[in-house]
DNA sequence: CGTCCGTTTGAGGTTTCTCAACGAGGGTGG
DNA sequence: CCACCCTCGTTGAGAAACCTCAAACGGACG
């Protein structure tokens, strides 16, 4: 049994200004507030929610929006549940610790991202979502997620959607755990995020602006400090990447893609498809009888 | 980057009469079908179901049920999805490959699991489902998802549920191939599966029925099949589990537990929260309004 | 009786880890 | 303003875990 390399989350460091700012689209959001706005955002990835669907999700997120630390945890591993949120600006990390402080990064989460969006289910967290960087975040009550579900079918199958999306990303990092080397870890994380951010404008160019240190990406990738540190200095060498303090450029996206075998379609930036729009679209005009 | 130690799954071998039965609660299940009876098994430990529900439950599942062999995809990866199940008997196994072979179990499904239950929502299948012993299941459209949601909360409640448990197991899965050390993960394995399948009435005693080589359980963690092989014969050797043909007998689970750190707490074998069946009940009598 | 699939074992190599130390930057307090 | 932390990044050296290759074994089945 290999001792723990994990390290505590940083904690009370001042402010960075990275990714304050949500991309919105171009709908009719006034009447709504930050946290539903940045949820639909993201939903509308998905399909354009109708006005019954967007009236119930302002409904759910009518709170004042909260703000985090660096370093502050949002949920806590073995603690009771609180409030759910949806993020609005900055990052956190869902995460799970052994009993001797080991530590492994469940999945990265950045704005219009919801924390316990099923958290209802269970009184207890399984897991801790920490910020990585000062954030601000739209809560809402864990049982609303029930009321929601039965006012909105076509909400429901979003949050569905959202929720299979969430499992892909899993599936894929499962997959870079399990059978990716080191390289291919890094290079792999660094196209998802990329990808990710761009599907909603917070990346542009070849540029990506993450607030992890090599702690972080170690602990989400099953990796020590020491050696995420050489394999990033290695695909420095090689021209494919440069890190900055807290920014990644992908200078060789092409050979990038060649190293991880990377396919984005993992990730669903897609909307929905026929069928299910029209199954959908008949229980939304002639109920559910 | 290490060369596929992966090999294709068997195929073609006949049936061996592990699980071939499901064990059913005593509920008033007639007028189902052996689908929907299946799947009220799992769902049952969440909530018990009201009539509108197993209803519901029951027009999902109205199809005549089908049979695998051993080694056939119920999904294949890259392939256009078909239908999904309810998986009646057997085991089958989710799965990613990447180009050069290696290969990635995500999860293990057992009888009562159902397969790309959210698959209506991308067109093409981003893994493989396939059999590892003989099985049979009960085949539905995957719009119809979409139309089971909407009819009753309650089994869409149930159905989150069902998700949110899938996405634990697939956390704690994470944290074995990321921060777990080979013994850990094979010990881990085995204690998730017997606690999955005691639950539901599939083991009994300290022995427990697995159609797994040691091919199949090194994809699953992330290691080579002659290091699985090894420790494997090294907890055998220390007297903490015994490995027959296609059964585990584990023989010191107070042990098993303490090399693991196993809480099988993320199994989330409760029922519904207080609060969570409140808010539905309040749903299922006055309505979404 | 031969073949096939899965298991087992040995030997040597590679990746990744641990331990340890140093450097760079930024904030903080004297 | 400078000295001192503290965090984070970087580098070296040796060790451990795990992998590959290769070969042999055993049971099941034709």
């Amino acid at each position: 049994m290999r001792a723990p390399q994990s390290v505590r989350f940083p904690e009370r460091v001042p402010a960075r200004d990275v990714h304050r700012e949500v991309c919105l689209h171009t709908m009719a959001t006034n009447d709504m507030s930050p946290g539903a706005r940045a949820l639909l955002t993201k939903l509308d990835l998905f399909a354009k929610l109708d006005p019954q669907a967007r009236r119930t999700l302002a409904g759910l997120l009518d709170r004042p929006q909260v703000s985090y630390e660096r370093g502050q945890d949002l949920m806590t591993q073995g603690a009771l549940r609180r409030d759910s949120y949806v993020i609005l600006t900055g990052w956190a990390a869902r995460s799970k610790t052994l009993p001797d402080g080991r530590r492994q990064i469940l999945s990265f989460l950045t704005p219009g991202d919801a924390v316990g969006l099923f958290g209802a289910i269970t009184p207890v967290a399984t897991s801790s979502v920490t910020a990585l960087s000062d954030l601000t975040a739209a809560p809402f009550a864990p049982t609303a997620i029930v009321r929601t579900i039965a006012r909105s079918p076509q909400l429901a199958a979003a949050l569905v959607w959202a929720a299979a999306r969430e499992q892909e990303i899993m599936g894929e990092h499962l997959v870079s755990l399990g059978r990716r080397s080191a390289r291919e870890r890094v290079a792999h994380l660094f196209l998802e995020l990329w990808a990710r951010l761009k599907v909603r404008g917070l990346a542009g160019g070849d540029q990506l602006q993450v607030p992890l240190t090599q702690q972080i990406i170690a602990d989400a990738l099953g990796l020590s400090v020491v050696h995420v540190n050489r394999t990033l200095r290695q695909l420095a060498a090689e021209g494919l990447l440069a890190v900055k303090r807290e920014s990644v450029a992908l200078l060789d996206i092409r050979q990038l893609h060649q190293v991880t075998g990377f396919d984005e379609d993992y990730l669903m930036h897609h909307a929905m498809p026929q069928d299910l729009a029209a199954e959908l679209a008949r229980l939304v005009t002639h109920g559910p009888g």
